[in-house]
DNA sequence: GTGGTCTAGACCACT
DNA sequence: GTGGTCTAGACCACC
């Protein structure tokens, strides 16, 4: 068993920047920070930054302009397919944990309707 | 902004532990392997699983005799309570995770029931 | 047999700091010292003040603030508490001890009295 | 401050012993085991035995015949005496740690008179 | 600077 | 061989 499964670094801050495209925090288009403005707000390496830009451009959410900076991609879709995907993590890890707890998925559901009643 | 959310090694193996009793891995009464057998399997330090094996003992899921062992707690609705207590934390989890992405509760629903259909 | 009756020296600490409360040398709220320095006023290892505050904390007698320090729970309730607690120990280990000595609660009950004489 | 009280092995012993005359376990005049037996019954060193009896000698509350054996007292006053003496310790140790509590004579009255009604 | 965790290795008490 | 305690020293996260 190994007991070290932190996510690194520049992954948590592009699940961050992901999470606020899908909430609109930052819109399509929208110019994100500098590498050197954003690694100083996160207190972390300037490479670690240029990293979290260059695996988001790769993955088609950013777009880099040489020396002028980095733009949310202008495509529309873009929120709805990052809140699916990141969304299914979320469920397939909920699903796993109460699996291994011994729970069907009848009983999950019971449990967020009982939420939801909580909530009224 | 927090880049690290993992739990210390010591609670991770006590959930393991706890997880292990809720799924009938173990069961009440039966002996707990050494600590130094554990830290052994575990790689871990015996310091380490003295620790988990003490918090154990504190919220009444193991007794400890000392110099022979440490067992479950023959109390059979452990199982249950430790079962209602960590599933209370995975959907919490659950929820909270979803929240940030925008969803509501109903779609929360609809996603656990796509799963269920997607089983069938 | 058992030739060694001793309290581990975390738990002596604690008890000692539980009497500072009880008596008031220290206030619901006042920031008691840090691991290291009071580490280094009781010649401890500093890991073993961790393990007492730690425990005071589970016991609700302190609360900490990570990065900041621990402090005296600020109920009031506490001091009048953990009077009764402690006296009782020492309560219970008087009339075992005595017990043990052939005495019975009336001859007690006379040898305070005489003290009580003995100090007018 | 140091926190490491323990009384000696040979002490120990030492009460045990006289707590067992006090009780009339060992009558005045019996034979105490031999060095050797005791030393075995208490797992302890031989010579950490020879020195109990010496001081216990020194005390007067036991004689010694060379090559016979060890002898409580004949004097029937020493069982009282022992008595007073070792009561004399446990109330001092009582009285010294209720004062530290805050409690005044009176209040420790009040406490022994309930444990007295308790077991009615 | 604070507390929190972990390791490495030691010694003790109990069986 | 078991768990319980302690030390020494290290690294981390939070303020």
């Amino acid at each position: 068993m190994k007991y070290n499964n932190n996510l690194p670094i520049y992954m948590q801050i592009m699940d961050k920047i992901k999470k606020d495209i899908v909430l609109g925090n930052v819109q399509p288009g929208e110019k994100l920070p500098s590498t050197k403005q954003l690694a100083q707000d996160s207190q972390v390496n300037p490479n670690t930054i240029a990293r979290v830009y260059r695996e988001l451009e790769r993955e088609e959410v950013t777009f880099t302009q040489r020396g002028v900076g980095t733009y949310v991609t202008k495509n529309e879709g873009v929120r709805k397919k990052l809140q699916e995907i990141m969304a299914g993590k979320v469920v397939q890890q909920f699903l796993q944990g109460m699996k291994e707890l011994g729970f069907s998925l009848e009983e999950m559901q019971e449990l967020i309707q009982r939420e939801k009643e909580k909530e009224e």
